[in-house]
DNA sequence: ACGTGCGGGACAGCCCGTTTGT
DNA sequence: ACAAACGGGCTGTCCCGCACGT
C-alpha cells in the first residue's frame, strides 16, 4: 500500500465537503458526480471507491453541512439572540452554499432515497435540539416556544431567499430575529 | 378528437394542472416533460405547441399552484386562525402535491430559470399579502406581525415534512397554529 | 362552390411542380411536407384534400419531372447526338432541381413506397424507349446498344455530380456523349 | 463486459459496419442513429463516444462501404472482364447493401455534410482509378475509354435496379458487361 | 486507490405526417 | 383551403454505475 491509511479518508472528506457545498448551491438533484469528483479534484472514476453511490454521499454531505451549520450558528453563540441573529442575517440568506440545509434543501428531501430522508430526519430534530439547548431547555424536550423560534427561523431564510426586494427581506429576516 | 374552440385552452390547462401537481411531488427538476404529459394524457411531441420550452410550463404551473392554494387555504377561510388551521393541518403536511409551493418548493426556485424565480417572487410577496389581508391590513404595507406569521407558517410545513415522528410533527404544527 | 372545378386542379398542379423541384434538389426523403406546401404559396393543412398522403404527392411529381426532362432532353432534339449533348451537359450537372430524375433519384427509390417505385419503373422503361426512338428503333424493342447508351448517360451524370475537379467532371461527359 | 485494449476500436467498426449496411439498403437518410446502434447490439446512448455525430459516422460508413467493393470486385478479378462481370451481377444488382456506394447512394451525396461529399469525391475517383488499373493504365490519367465504362458500370446498375422486369433488366447488364 | 473509459438510459427541443374541425 | 392539434421519431447531450488498467 502506497499511501498511508489516511490518505482515503481525507480524500473522501474531500469529496463530501465539495458535496456539503454544491448541494446546497443547485440542489440535491442539481449536481453530478462527475461535478462533485472535479470539484473536488477527482474524476468521478475513483468515486465508488468510496461511496456506495449517489445516495451514499447525499447524505453524508447533508450531515456534514448540518454539522457545519451547528458549529457556525450555534456553537460560538453566547445566546439564543446572537444565535439568531446569526441564522437569520444577510449573509446567510445570500449564501446557501454554506448555510442551513434545512432552509437550503428542506423541500428537496423527497426526491432523495431513505438515507437522505432520514438524514433529513435526524438533522430537523437535531435543529430543534440546539434551538432548546440554547434556551436552556433539554434537547429531548423541547417547549412549544422552542418549536415556534425554530419554525420561524427556516421560513424566515426560505422566504427571505425568495424575495427580490431587499427592504421586504430585511424586514422579514428583523421580525423573525426580534421575537 | 374534437376541436371545440376552446379546446387548445383546455388541453394546454390539464398540462399545467398536471405539472402543479407532480412539481410539487417530486420537486422542480424531478418531473420530465414527456412524464407531465403522460400524466396529462398526451404524449410529449405537442408539447412546444402549447409552451415555448420546459421553463414556461414550470413558471406558469407554480402560479397555478400559488393560486389553488391561496384559493382554499385563504379564500374559504373567514378569520386568521382558520386559515392557519388549514394551512399548519396534518393533511397539508401530508399532501404537498396540493399544497403550498413555498413550502414544497421553496428552495428549489434556483434550479431554475428567470421566469420561475420571478414567479417564486410573486407568490411569496402574494402570499405575504394574503395573511396581512386575512389581519386586516393592507396587502401593500404588511406588519412585523404578519411577516412573522408567514415565515412561521412555511417554516413550520418544510419542518413538519422532515419529521418522521408523528408526535413532533404535530407539536409543531400546533406551536405554530397557536401562536 | 366559389372557384371554378379548374381551381382545384390548378392548385394540384402547382403542389406538384413544387414537390417536383424540391425532390430534385434534396432527394426524395429530403423534403416535407410542409416545406413543399410553403414553397407552392399554401399552409400544409390542405395538403391531404389533394393527395391520399405523402407517397401519393412523390409518385406524381416524379412522373411530372421525367415529362419534363423527356420534353426537354428529347422533345426538342433533332437527332441523338443532340439528346446526348442536352443530357450530358454541364448545365444539367448542375441543375438536378431541373433535371432526370433517375440521374437525380435513382437510389432513393427505394426509401419511398411501392407508387413510387412503380413511378421510377415506368420512368425507367420510358427513358430507353426514348433513346430508342431517337436512334430510329421501335420503342418496345430496344437494341442493345440503346440499352448501353442509356446506362452511359445515367452513369455519367451520377459520376459528375460526384467529381469535385472539373477537368475530370468534363471528361467524364464527354467521353460519354462522344461514344 | 470486459475491456480488452481494442475494445473500444472493435465496438466503433461494429456500428461503422453495420451502418455500411443500413446506409446502402435504405439511402443516406433512411436510418437513424438509434436504428444503426441497435443492428450493432447496442444503445444510441453511446454512439456520442465514438462519433463526433452522424455525419461523422456516415462519411466513416460510406468509406468502408467502398474499400469492401474494390475488395470484392476488383481485387479478385483478373482482367477487366471479370471485374466488369462482378459489378454487372444480377447478385450486385439484388443485394444494393452489400454493392457499389456510388450506385447505391450516388445521388444521395447532396443529403449530407460536407465530409460525406468530400468521401463520394475520393470514392468516384477512386472507382475511376481501379477501373483505369485493371485496364493497364496509370490510375492517375484515365483514358476516355475507361471514363465511359466506369460510367456504364454505374448506370447500368442504377437503371437495373429500378427496373422490375427481369428480361430487360438481364439484357441492361448483359450489354454494359459486354462493351 | 485512483484514472480512464464504456454502455445503457433518459431528456430537451425540434420537426414531420396525419387527422379533425372550421 | 386553413388552422390547430396529436403522436411519434430523431439528434445531441448528460449522467450513473461499473468495468478495466495502473
Amino acid at each position: 500500500m502506497r499511501y498511508p491509511p489516511e490518505h482515503k479518508a481525507e480524500t473522501k472528506a474531500r469529496i463530501v465537503r465539495a458535496a456539503a457545498r454544491a448541494l446546497r448551491k443547485k440542489g440535491l438533484g442539481g449536481v453530478s458526480v462527475p461535478a462533485i469528483m472535479k470539484q473536488a479534484g477527482l474524476t468521478h472514476g475513483g468515486f465508488y471507491g468510496h461511496f456506495r453511490g449517489r445516495d451514499a454521499l447525499v447524505a453524508e454531505a447533508v450531515r456534514l453541512a448540518a454539522d457545519e451549520t451547528a458549529q457556525n450558528v450555534f456553537g460560538s453563540s453566547p445566546d439564543v439572540g446572537a444565535a439568531l441573529a446569526r441564522y437569520l442575517s444577510e449573509e446567510h440568506v445570500a449564501h446557501p452554499e454554506s448555510g442551513c440545509v434545512l432552509a437550503a434543501l428542506g423541500s428537496d428531501a423527497r426526491e432523495a432515497g431513505p438515507a437522505v430522508r432520514k438524514a433529513f430526519d435526524d438533522i430537523a430534530r437535531g435543529f430543534v435540539g440546539l434551538v432548546a439547548q440554547k434556551r436552556g431547555e433539554p434537547a429531548g424536550a423541547p417547549s412549544d416556544r422552542t418549536l415556534l423560534l425554530a419554525s420561524q427561523m427556516v421560513g424566515a431564510v426560505v422566504l427571505a431567499r425568495l424575495v427580490g426586494d431587499a427592504r421586504l427581506r430585511s424586514r422579514l429576516l428583523a421580525a423573525a430575529a426580534r421575537a
